[in-house]
RNA sequence: CGCAGGGUAGUGUAACUGGCAAACAUGUCGGGUUCAUACCCCGAAGAUUGCGGGUUCAAAUCCCGUCCCUGCAACCA
């Protein structure tokens, strides 16, 4: 086959805090197939995957299972790789942000930028969030908390390098505006343009001094490079780009890649830093962006306290892998995000790779050793109007599925080669072999039927290879056929010889499933999650307690958490202890009640509610965001706890003259808190 | 009145540049068949296309209003 052209796909790099549940999975499945397409399809293919393992919460979990940064990335990265050869991805190289020619190119490159005049030396202060590895602004913080994911934040002020934004910002837009493929889908275009671009870019802070596991800045040791400059940077690093320009033949061939394949969530970082990092190198721009969906659990949210996070590997061990890399591809759609649980899953299987695939090679290969001891000819004896159909579906499959690849429709190529099976087996009921086996004088056309049979299978198992590479594989050694290439498929009676020889020992390509047996199993792996969970916090515990992370208070409030055995099913939110405060400090927090006499929702925003609240002989104006929880009617009477004495602060450009306390669970429900009897407004609490 | 997208049979989706009886898969029910993994094939039921109005010979498709939902942004004192 002629070379059609090179194809460079990359994947996100997997960030190595933990081991990736099934969504993660998905994206390296979906490149995976789309990269195995490409290539039998004639084109000349380089698939770069691999792990990101700088950052301060790195650093954070290490400590937790008690070993250096470097021992920690090196087992999760170990981990990402397993899962990802266990669902056989097919990729030419495993970039990890450790390796050396990759530090060395970082360091390289922001020298760069930096001599260029496109970064800058200036100073960051702000909020920043360990867990995100953020900076916030003050006005950003929910309730003092991280906006984000919720966690702690601390104030941070740091010596930080700056990227130009603004500089290229112009030649980005026009880029995009320009190019109408380079963002997919493209709804997050708008999104982009609308949010980020058109307002106006800030400059980036590109460094960090606060902590080390990152890739120093040669020429200024005490930063360390922004995780994502470091990250983003690995799709020409490990191509072997060059800043010196002594780039790499790899490299020259292979940039621009052809196309990033992200979870939609990065899509910024994608489509507006990375783009102009590589204007600042003078580098052109990759040819696409696919922001992909994500693949949710159903039902109730997935955590791993409760077990009911889905992993691959435990979905391989029950359903095979062929089973798993059909269902995430086939349950996605283009734009909206897919949904898997224990029983979607069973499902698909056996009506899809049971019933309809497995099946119809099962009961053609039994055919044909039951009447012609395993070797089906093409004899010539046709029917015309029959046969005819068939093959114009057969022939005609590759046409469709390439046209719906083009544009990464995987999960509509798949359902158009599934038609090639369904056509398949409606086939065999149009031609009835097992009457035709009763008449000695129909025996050429049984054997052409069956000849038919295993040439649509083959056109159908090639077509599929790409998606499920095993079960393809194995369709083929039943037939005793090779997969054919893709420029053949258009032409029917590929098979040499015009024969097949078929095995004589058929294997159940995929088992029925049981629902309940299934549900059952799934019980098992939730059971021993909570239990491994468990297991791991006390050990993360006492390490983070060893290393002077957490005091012995804390530690004991986390153990505590997770004693009761029932602590994961009644939900127990574990609550940090808070730095302690004298009783001086306490009394500087004025704590009233106060009785809302006026409400109204604050016309700009979604959360907020405007009240006035009666504070004795005055009145003051509170904004909260409650409106999820409360009516603006009912809150008019309400007695309230209120903070007092808090800085005023705008809120979506009203004023807000304090706090109405709440309590918030879990799931983040909020309930005001109110006096358990009736008392005056303005009664001090405390 | 922040920006964008969406609400279609039990479920998941399609059609949405206005035009054939609203398509497909799965599920349900009835029938057929027996080579096969209780499978396959045929057939049926099931949607007043969120709600209300309008434009038109004709609207799921265009317009106005209204109610929900989801992204992104802002805000969550």
């Amino acid at each position: 086959m002629t070379s059609k052209g090179k194809y460079y796909l990359t994947t996100a790099i997997a960030y190595t805090s933990g081991k990736p549940h099934i969504g993660n999975c998905y994206e390296i499945v979906l490149a995976d197939s789309i990269v195995r397409y490409k290539r039998a399809d004639g084109y000349d293919v380089h698939f770069q995957t691999g792990s990101d393992e700088h950052g301060q919460k790195i650093e954070t979990r290490a400590i937790e299972e008690g070993m250096s940064p470097k021992e920690f990335v090196d087992m999760t990265a170990g981990t990402i790789k397993e899962l990802w050869d266990m669902m056989g991805t097919s990729y030419d190289r495993f970039i990890r942000t450790m390796d050396a020619d990759h530090e060395r190119q970082i360091q390289k490159i922001f020298k760069k930028m930096y001599d260029k005049g496109d970064i800058y030396k200036g100073a960051y202060e702000g909020k920043y969030c360990t867990e995100c590895e953020a900076f916030y602004t003050e006005t950003q913080l929910a309730d003092g908390k991280c906006p984000v994911c919720g966690g702690n934040v601390h104030d941070e002020k740091e010596e930080a390098y700056f990227f130009k934004m603004s500089k290229y910002a112009d030649r980005l837009i026009e880029h995009i505006n320009t190019h109408p493929e380079f963002i997919q889908p493209v709804s997050r275009k708008n999104e982009m343009m609308n949010n980020f671009l058109l307002p106006g870019l800030q400059d980036l802070c590109v460094s960090r001094t606060s902590f080390k596991w990152g890739i120093p800045v040669d020429f200024d040791e005490k930063h360390v490079v922004y995780v994502w400059l470091d990250a983003l940077s690995n799709y020409i690093t490990g191509i072997g780009y060059d800043a010196d320009g002594n780039s790499s033949d790899l490299y020259k061939k292979n940039w621009p890649a052809d196309l990033h394949l992200i979870g939609k969530d990065i899509i910024r970082f994608h489509t507006i830093y990375w783009p102009i990092f590589l204007m600042s190198l003078d580098e052109p721009l990759p040819k696409q962006i696919f922001g992909h969906p994500w693949l949710l659990q159903g039902g109730e949210k997935m955590s791993k306290s409760k077990g009911n996070v889905i992993y691959v590997d435990d979905l391989i061990n029950i359903f095979g892998l062929d089973a798993v890399r059909y269902f995430v591809l086939h349950e996605m759609p283009y734009e909206n995000d897919g949904t898997i649980t224990w029983e979607l899953m069973t499902e698909r299987v056996n009506s899809d790779l049971a019933n309809t695939l497995g099946n119809l090679v099962n009961r053609t290969v039994a055919m044909t050793n039951k009447y012609f001891g395993g070797s089906a000819i093409d004899k010539g004896v046709e029917d015309a109007a029959i046969d005819g159909d068939l093959k114009a579906v057969v022939t005609g499959a590759y046409v469709k599925v390439e046209k719906l690849m083009e544009t990464l429709h995987v999960a509509d190529a798949l359902t158009e080669i599934f038609n090639v099976f369904k056509r398949l087996n409606k086939y065999i009921d149009e031609t009835e072999p097992w009457k035709l086996a009763k008449d000695e004088a129909a025996s050429d056309r049984l054997s052409t039927v069956l000849y038919n049979l295993c040439e649509g299978i083959m056109t159908g198992a090639s077509l599929l290879a790409p998606f499920l590479p095993t079960t393809a594989d194995k369709i083929a050694a039943q037939l005793g056929a090779k997969l054919r290439e893709f420029d053949r498929l258009g032409t029917f009676g590929l098979q040499e010889n015009k024969t097949f020889k078929v095995t004589d020992a058929p294997e159940i390509l995929f088992a029925r499933l049981d629902k309940e047996e299934i549900a059952k199993k799934a019980e098992e792996v939730q059971a021993r999650q909570r239990e491994e969970y468990v297991a791991h916090q006390k050990k993360a515990t006492a390490n983070l307690l060893a290393a002077g992370k957490i005091s012995q208070e804390e530690a004991d409030a986390k153990l505590k958490a997770l004693g009761g055995a029932d602590a994961a099913e009644e939900n127990a939110v574990h609550v940090e202890t808070k730095e302690e405060i004298t009783f001086d400090d306490f009394e500087k927090l004025q704590f009233v009640v106060g009785e809302i006499v006026k409400c109204e929702e604050v016309p700009k925003s979604k959360k907020l509610l405007c009240s006035q609240v009666k504070i004795g002989d005055r009145t003051v104006q509170i904004v909260s965001g409650i409106k999820a929880w409360y009516k603006a009617e009912e809150m008019v009477g309400k007695k309230v706890m209120v903070l007092l004495n808090l800085k005023p602060a705008k809120l979506a450009g009203v004023l807000s003259e304090g706090m109405l306390l709440c309590a918030e669970d879990a799931e983040g429900n909020v309930v005001l808190m109110t006096p358990e009897k009736n008392v005056p407004s303005g009664s001090a609490i405390g």
